[in-house]
DNA sequence: CCCTGATTCGC
DNA sequence: GCGAATCAGG
């Protein structure tokens, strides 16, 4: 594969949006992020702010004076869309683990694994139950002889039945848990706040 | 461990 | 110019 004029606007344009390089280069096709972030450079566009200033902590982000040359006619960059960041960080609460509140019952779990809790007496956010109702229809039901290191550990239905299986869907990178489970798994460590002594 | 981008350097 | 290997974080 080779940098054709649209190879690379495409590059262009899903940099510019935010893409990371390995993104891009499974769209591409044929190339390597490396081989992304490689041409990335030689276009001299590592830099995605296009004059939007992130306000870095920089102590001398930009020596430059304040009258900016502007080079002659031609070579304007054009920085259309400054979209600084266009990161929507949902991160609703901070983390803080609330592993295994699960007293409920105490069977013996297979791989005898620290096994999150069904989700039952807690008080979980409507949207991550939500989340999780939804995503466990595309759950890959997984056995427990499946499951890899990639794959969400969070067990669905009772292990005493045949309606038994894990979700499988790829984990967040770390937790043991895709995305939605791990919003269930780890409790913001609220609902309890009668904090009236 | 998984991921990210940044750099280097032989090709 | 290219990109694998490597480096440096998260």
């Amino acid at each position: 594969m080779s940098w054709t004029d649209e190879r690379v606007e495409l590059l262009k344009k899903m940099w510019t949006e935010g893409q990371s390089a390995s993104q891009i280069a499974k769209e591409l096709g044929g190339v390597t992020r490396n081989a992304v972030i490689g041409k990335v450079h030689r276009l001299g566009l590592s830099n995605r702010a296009g004059g939007a200033p992130v306000a870095e902590a920089k102590p001398a982000p930009k020596p430059e004076p304040a009258a900016k040359p502007a080079p002659a006619a031609k070579a304007a960059r054009p920085a259309p869309a400054p979209q600084p960041e266009p990161e929507p960080a949902p991160a609703p609460e901070p983390v803080a683990a609330a592993p295994a509140p699960t007293p409920a019952r105490k069977q013996i779990i297979p791989a005898g694994q620290p096994l999150p809790p069904q989700p039952s007496t807690n008080e979980i956010s409507p949207e991550a139950l939500a989340k999780v109702s939804e995503i466990e229809k595309k759950a890959k039901r997984l056995t427990l002889m499946e499951l890899t290191e990639r794959t969400c550990k969070w067990p669905v239905g009772d292990p005493a039945t045949d309606d038994f299986w894990f979700c499988g869907l790829p984990v967040q990178q770390g937790k043991p848990y895709c995305e939605a489970h791990v919003g269930v798994a780890f409790q913001p460590m609220s609902s309890r706040r009668d904090r009236r002594r």
